[in-house]
DNA sequence: TTGTAGGCGTTATCAA
DNA sequence: TTGATAACGCCTACAA
């Protein structure tokens, strides 16, 4: 008998399995299974005698196992560019609160917006089993076995801050258009006229939003389009620095950069050049920090609820996992803006220092 | 012939299995294995055969089937306080970058510094089988039931950041008392006299450490030790700005602050009591960020090598996974004082703004 | 209510 | 070199 055989080895010091338990309670494995999982009342005195012999060898369930069994790993993939841009930090926090609460966990994969990388990622997830992918896409599409394989594996994909509608159009991303529109008018009512951007890769959903609010709310407030103010940027610091001087070397009197590492970047071009914000530029940035609001120049920044965002798409991601058939969906969050000094509002309106708006630091930021 | 059952439902959208591949192919799936996993010489033919099939049944093994019978996952757990921590992105950044060039992936967890929440972690991570486990250690010990399942399960941890002998002797962590030393000498010298501290947790290694290099710096500079200028934070925002107010209302001429959050919440503080750095206290801080150069106040920080800790950790803990059974080690990486003008460095020595020392920021930061 | 046996997709041991 | 076949640890019809 087979079974027996098994039973024989627990004086190796091993995790102990569901057999053992079975041994050690004198019941089968079915039984074990039943209590453990809640499942198939079992009779109370069985019960007892099991639960006392999974205390007694510590016995914790082996979920590769379990998942072998199930088909469900109970984990979720998360592919972002860079976890180490302070932008995604509180995503991934936001996703794995979600995750957590529902019984799942997070693998973590980096992809540097390249599209190897990303597909690579993707190819192992699917391998390991992943219930289910979050995604921050890159530019182009999968190689078509990749797309073969996601469809064969058939688990649901959530892309996170940008769209791609030929892999998923459940997506939950923030209003980029609406921001960026906000902050350049916002930059226009400080009395800017000549006013610069740099933006993010065009090519990605969310960077060509924020080239489009750019675009609308400099001819809602009826200014002048000028090409040479205009850069595009990768999201990352060098790509700002270098944009800062070329942008600057025109001298805008106002810039709208579209995430916080390029402004990070474009300041540091500002002091190379010797100019200063807000006195030669006024500035208004994306994603806002903590730490922004004590440091100088303030910067007024739009920002994107971060962690909501994380949140919103695991619990969608999740809902699909659970087998939601309903429509796709593409949820849109919406964005804050924080007006500080950059743009020399406070220069403007009041020389005191008390008028910064960010008493509100406490409550935000801090967790 | 049950095997031969099992082949009949290649028409169901379901992925390829290795017995699809062995039947569409004709071989047996000891063959297929063979080819997969390059072992055990495979003759020309049949390879090439069973290539084929791999090919247009766009086969990948099931890596939770694999890892079931192999007993390895190549999966390592990373628990840290909070992803959300501007410190740990880079940190998690290294390891996944060293995991991933060693065919390993992150299963991401936050502890929030709270044990009952790491035990969970922990026990989750044990159950679904990671080969290893990173971790930053809260300050209590596991319970005993914990401490078991770890022993049966019998799996390497590294530490990171922190030392818990209790737990493993293997540690990656900075040189937390010299940065401390260092941050004080250089206050010291720039002419305050009445240091402060906002220090973390005096529980966890690391924040002792830095307690102890500041009391010995404090000694060394023959400076009177004020308990009244001493306090302890939990490393988060909040903390700082309560600590702040607290400290500030001593009037203290130099503060050294043992990590950047903390520093956040103490200018904060000092924003609302009207006071000024360098102007009114000079100020050194833990952690070093590319936009700190750009800033003002242009903290003087100590930068401790946060990618380089968790490849470091990453490598080790992927060595012992591998069997290297060699003497536990701790091993500890150098910080670095950066020096910038929050001690009033540039205010005394020049006036001039091109005295700042991040030229370098284009080299450092900008990944 | 409880037990038996087969399946999940691989790897690995023995024979052939 | 290859092929059966038994693990790996769990779940779950189907039986009893």
């Amino acid at each position: 008998m087979a079974s027996l055989e098994k039973m024989r080895r627990n004086k190796t010091t091993k995790a102990a399995s569901i057999y053992d338990v079975a041994h050690e309670s004198d019941v089968s494995v079915f039984t074990v299974s039943a209590v453990v999982n809640h499942k198939s009342h079992v009779g109370e005195k069985l019960r007892k005698r099991v639960e006392a012999a999974i205390r007694k060898l510590n016995y914790r369930p082996n979920l590769i196992a379990r998942s072998l069994a199930n088909q469900r790993t109970h984990t979720i993939g998360m592919i972002v560019p860079d976890i180490a841009n302070p932008f995604f930090p509180m995503v991934v926090r936001g996703a794995e609160d979600a995750a957590q609460r529902h019984g799942y966990n997070l693998l973590l994969c980096n992809s540097d917006d390249s599209l190897a990388k990303e597909e690579a990622a993707v190819e192992l997830l699917l391998s390991k089993r992943v219930d289910g992918i979050l995604l921050t896409k890159a530019a182009e599409d999968f190689r078509p076995s990749l797309r073969q394989m996601i469809k064969e594996v058939n688990i649901p994909f959530v892309l996170v801050m940008r769209t791609y509608p030929k892999l998923t159009k459940d997506a939950v991303i923030t209003d980029d258009y609406q921001g960026a529109y906000d902050a350049v008018c916002h930059l226009a009512r400080s009395g800017r006229r000549r006013i610069g951007l740099i933006g993010g890769p065009r090519k990605v959903s969310n960077a060509l939003a924020r080239w489009e609010g750019f675009h609308d709310a400099l001819k809602a407030e009826g200014l002048r389009f000028e090409p040479e103010l205009v850069i595009e940027g990768d999201y990352r610091i060098e790509s700002g620095l270098r944009a800062g001087h070329a942008l600057l070397s025109h001298r805008p009197d106002g810039i709208y950069v579209a995430n916080h590492l390029m402004t990070v970047g474009l300041l540091q071009a500002a002091e190379e050049m010797g100019l200063r914000c807000p006195e030669d530029f006024g500035l208004v940035s994306f994603d806002d920090y903590p730490w922004l609001g004590v440091f100088r120049p303030r910067l007024t920044t739009v920002e994107l609820p971060k962690h909501q965002l994380g949140i919103a798409a695991a619990e969608l991601l999740i809902r699909r996992i659970a087998g939601d058939r309903s429509e796709a969906v593409v949820k849109k969050l919406q964005s804050e803006l924080r007006v500080r000094e950059s743009c020399g509002f406070a220069l403007h309106v009041s020389r005191g220092r008390s008028e910064n708006s960010d008493r509100s630091l406490e409550a935000k930021g801090l967790r």
